[in-house]
DNA sequence: TAGAATAAGTGTAATTTTTACGTTTATTTA
DNA sequence: TAAATAAACGTAAAAATTACACTTATTCTA
């Protein structure tokens, strides 16, 4: 390290995940029991602390991968959250990342360590520090990413029905569209695969199954794709 | 600080300030020459480190005021900036702000002062460390800001033309558009106040001055504006 | 002082996109 | 085989976007 940086103060720097999943129904957060104190035991975002030696990327991925079990997670930085006293106990600047998984791939395992369950977005109880902040933030970086993204990538199954795709979007903007246009604009933009296979469960005549089609979604998104 | 937090590490934290302006043809960003060892003298974002006592955002407020002597400036957090070598002389993790400033306000003494110089976005010289992707990433926030808020406000004189208007936006999406269409839009969205008077170095006939009318477009901006 | 030169200001028709809205179809079960 | 269920589908009206060129106000100069 060079003398020039020596005058200066080190913070410790933390990072949280606000991690989305889709129940077929609403859009919920996964929230753990904090595990330290202060304030142990309430309901809290999952973090961690950076290391000298890692990523603060890098520090989110461990953390998320950590209490889900999974990689090759859809995770993108929120924002960086530094109030002096955000944290009750001392001077820790947080850098909140959101996360989506589909919610089935969670292991009950690890929800059992940790203590964590899901939350529906428009019941989430009292949380520690500044997390409803960013719990509040990641729903609006949600709704704007939703526009330009395919989030249905990260939060359906991989064979979905229109429906389902349907009620996801209606979560995400807390809002009910019309069938048939929603529909028509979906398919209008052609990144989906219409399967010959039904999913027959739901009704008698069934309804016919999609795929994502990553390869045609990355050509439109050069053009600059707007999916709703 | 408790006990509970005494094992982990205390990173550095700096700020870095992208700052925007228009000369009326180009956007450009403010560099300065960097004062400090390593890469001393390489051309910079300004920036610093953030104290113990303040919050990231007040760090960020801090630098920009000390370089440019203004405050009240339209400033957002870009990103954090966190890799492990990103900093040559060791691990700094950076919080990148933008900020948008009318070209004119920026004191000359100051420009002087800290060796700053404004560059087209398009000519960007060599900068240090991570700067150039801060960068690249800044002029995608600021089109997507764009869309939704009236960067004219900002980056324009109070009294401006029409001309002036449709000029900034041609800089920042590096397009052109149609005259008429332009006008017809911006006048759609009622957020203009025409001005009797009018602006005439640039031509014989003279065109409208226009203000910005920050009520109707505070109004606006609860049913989801879109600009352009 | 009339006309030439300059840049500003303005309108309309064609096309595309969005919205609103109800009936038909495939399948199962009684 | 009839009734019940949810899925699939199309069209007309309205709104937004695009493409496109002439008129106007003013100043300068001949």
């Amino acid at each position: 390290m060079t003398k020039a940086y020596n005058n200066h103060d080190r913070l410790l720097v933390a990072v949280d995940c606000i991690i989305f999943g889709f129940d077929g129904t609403e859009i919920k957060a996964l929230l753990v029991k904090r595990s330290l104190e202060p304030e142990k035991g309430k309901w809290s975002l999952m973090g961690g602390f950076v290391s000298a030696k890692e990523s603060v990327h890098d520090a989110a991925t461990r953390v998320l991968e950590n209490l889900t079990g999974l990689d090759n997670v859809y995770m993108e930085q929120l924002h960086c959250f530094g109030d002096v006293k955000r944290d009750a106990a001392g001077r820790v600047i947080s850098v909140a990342y959101f996360a989506l998984i589909k919610l089935d791939d969670y292991k009950e395992a690890l929800l059992q360590k940790h203590q964590a369950s899901w939350h529906s977005l428009h019941k989430i109880p009292a949380v520690v520090f500044d997390h409803k902040k960013m719990i509040a933030l990641s729903l609006e970086r949600l709704q704007q990413k939703a526009i330009a993204y395919p989030i249905g990538f990260e939060l359906l199954p991989t064979k979905f029905t229109m429906q389902q795709l349907q009620a996801l979007y209606e979560a995400v903007y807390n809002n009910s569209f019309d069938k048939r246009n929603f529909t028509k604009k979906i398919l209008s933009l052609n990144i989906l695969n219409r399967l010959t296979e039904k999913e027959k469960t739901t009704s008698r005549k069934g309804s016919f199954l999609y795929t994502f089609d990553k390869k045609k979604y990355n050509l439109l998104k050069k053009q600059g794709i707007k999916l709703l």
